[in-house]
DNA sequence: GGGCGGAACGTAAACGTTTTCATCGCGGCT
DNA sequence: AGCCGCGATGAAAACGTTTACGTTCCGCCC
């Protein structure tokens, strides 16, 4: 009674099933006048087709699933926004799922999506290939994102982790000058966090031979970040430079510092990675490694688009890296303190 | 063929389809050596059942939507951060949907979502009663949120923007003593942008007295408010506070005031509205009337998922609003003293 | 005038599940 | 020995669509 069926229509407008749907999805095969008719009986009924019997038919959902670990801080915020953002323009939906505390909770996301969505982005540092493997339907599109898998079976998109922190790191090393650079490193078993770090052990040993290394384990949370802070002042030595594997630990530790009473950048000097929209508010402005988050998840939507697009298997897996540049603004002490001539309000 | 479905399981176990799903879904009435060996089978074979047509005749998605204006700004991804956590806690998947360019837009959104979605969560500037009286399907268990619409047909959540624009500018004026208080408002057409305003006029009117009333327009993005902190500086009347409509326009202005040497809060004082997680990292470390964004979305998805367990119609809408106090930091002059809540209405 | 082609429309089969109902076998009770 | 009840299972209906396939009707050409 209280939902209004396909049924309803054909009935109240004198018509089959058929020519109702016919009429409304616009297929040919109807008068213009039936097709008027019929509309405004849908319309005065106020009938809305079935998604999931329509989908269930048309092998077709229009939605796309996105597996995240988690969905704090600006990182992920700015990437839904990119596969928004692209899956908006393509009249895709999004449905989303960060359910990722065990292993067992991400396979049991995976296996619902199964007829709920024609594709999946997965940003997964625990899905591993057999994983994969045993919990996504055999034939659906995916892409996967910061992935170690490198494009053997599904297209794969990274971020130039490695290229970033090295470059940082010669930034810090080379421009500024600096030797006792101090890395705040990503959980150990993600798979950015130990790029990042070996881009920060080459880099050191390439522009900084024999300084001294020193890696604090943070969690890529503005907490762990503000303990590692908190973890320098409290050594008794601080470094020269702080290098952080993402922007929430390098604010974090900035904001430790600052309580410190100690000068950024003058007398240690703080980076980060990934430039999300905070990193230009803080104060310091935030020198980082620049990482066009929003055109990483837009990309991500654009390749899962293309897979489905392509009906034949036609498409090859491959891999992509997205290259990112570092952007110098005030807390690395390479400009001139207090000026913040790239901060453009976006 | 490449999809493998229940008939599979079934004719590779030797049994019917009706026992595979009694096996499955741990429904009664299978001996437990058939549910076994079905088990293995449906392993075996990478089984997973397909969401649409399982919910099809089910009539559960265990899906709700969230009907968003945007994804831009911590603001909305906090939301979506607490509602995906209540969500996630109750088993529940989420589809978002932030299309909402025009009013077309947003009704395409909402129909297509008949069918996919258990419940609504709606937050939209532009969806007044006619328009979810035409889009919405009849029986769909739905919360409002930031909505003018007094919880007449469906629940509604709100937040207290009156009572904490009213108590930030009693701080402003009685507490920092300040008199020359302008207002860097949100969009004419947003009820939250409204009640503020409101709630600053009114204050105005009773703790300053006779001052002058300053209104910028901004549109609740940090451009706007950078623009607005620059029409003030242009102006070569200064304000002796400025209270934006929101953080995000707050830090704009604070970037603008801070490129045009303007001390704040020496000059200059500056709050905001919604204590966004960014809002503790900027330098001064902003005065805000903290909303909490989170609970927000998780009271929610809460209050929706009491609509969906209640099967009938008892339940009676209301509309609840969300109590706000302001943390007081270092952007407004005066000693952090800790917070001051406003009542929470009823 | 009879056959023919095509447009408009209806009938019914699919899609992959869950669930009701019937069937079957079997052991215990009278 | 017959009956009853019950647990395990299968057959089939249902969910709301889309779409392949008939059917009807009409105008047209020979």
């Amino acid at each position: 009674m209280t939902t209004v069926t396909i049924k309803d229509v054909a009935r109240e407008a004198g018509v089959s099933v058929a020519s109702v749907s016919r009429a409304l999805n616009g297929t040919g095969g109807v008068t213009a006048e039936t097709e008027k008719r019929i509309r405004e009986v849908a319309a005065r009924l106020r009938y809305m087709p079935h998604g999931a019997a329509r989908s269930l038919i048309t092998r077709r959902t229009h939605t796309i699933g996105a597996l995240l670990p988690d969905m704090y801080g600006e990182f992920f915020s700015e990437l839904i926004r990119g596969i928004d953002l692209a899956a908006r323009a393509r009249g895709l939906h999004l449905l989303v799922s960060s359910a990722h505390d065990g292993v067992d909770d991400g396979a049991a996301a995976l296996r619902t999506m199964r007829g709920r969505v024609d594709g999946m982005i997965i940003l997964s540092p625990r899905a591993d290939a057999s994983f994969l493997h045993a919990n996504l339907p055999e034939s659906l599109p995916t892409v996967l994102l910061n992935s170690p898998l490198r494009g053997r079976r599904y297209p794969v998109l990274n971020i130039d982790n490695y290229g970033g922190a090295h470059a940082m790191v010669r930034h810090l090393a080379v421009t500024c000058g600096y030797r006792d650079i101090a890395l705040v490193a990503g959980p150990q078993d993600n798979f950015d966090a130990q790029q990042r770090e070996d881009g920060y052990r080459a880099a050191m040993a390439e522009f900084a031979p024999g300084a001294p290394l020193r890696v604090i384990r943070g969690e890529f949370t503005e907490e762990s970040g503000y303990r590692a802070g908190r973890e320098l002042l409290a050594s008794g030595r601080l470094p020269r430079a702080v290098f952080a594997a993402n922007d929430m630990m390098a604010i974090g530790c900035l904001l430790a510092l600052r309580e410190g009473g100690v000068d950024v950048p003058g007398e240690v000097a703080v980076t980060g990675f990934d430039d999300i929209p905070i990193a230009r508010y803080v104060t310091p402005a935030l020198t980082t490694v620049q990482v066009r988050i929003v055109d990483l998840g837009r990309s991500a939507l654009e390749r899962l688009a293309a897979l489905l697009d392509a009906t034949d298997q036609a498409t090859t897996p491959d891999a992509d890296i997205l290259g990112c540049e570092i952007v110098v603004r005030d807390s690395c002490g390479a400009r001139p303190h207090g000026k913040t001539s790239t901060n453009k309000a976006r």
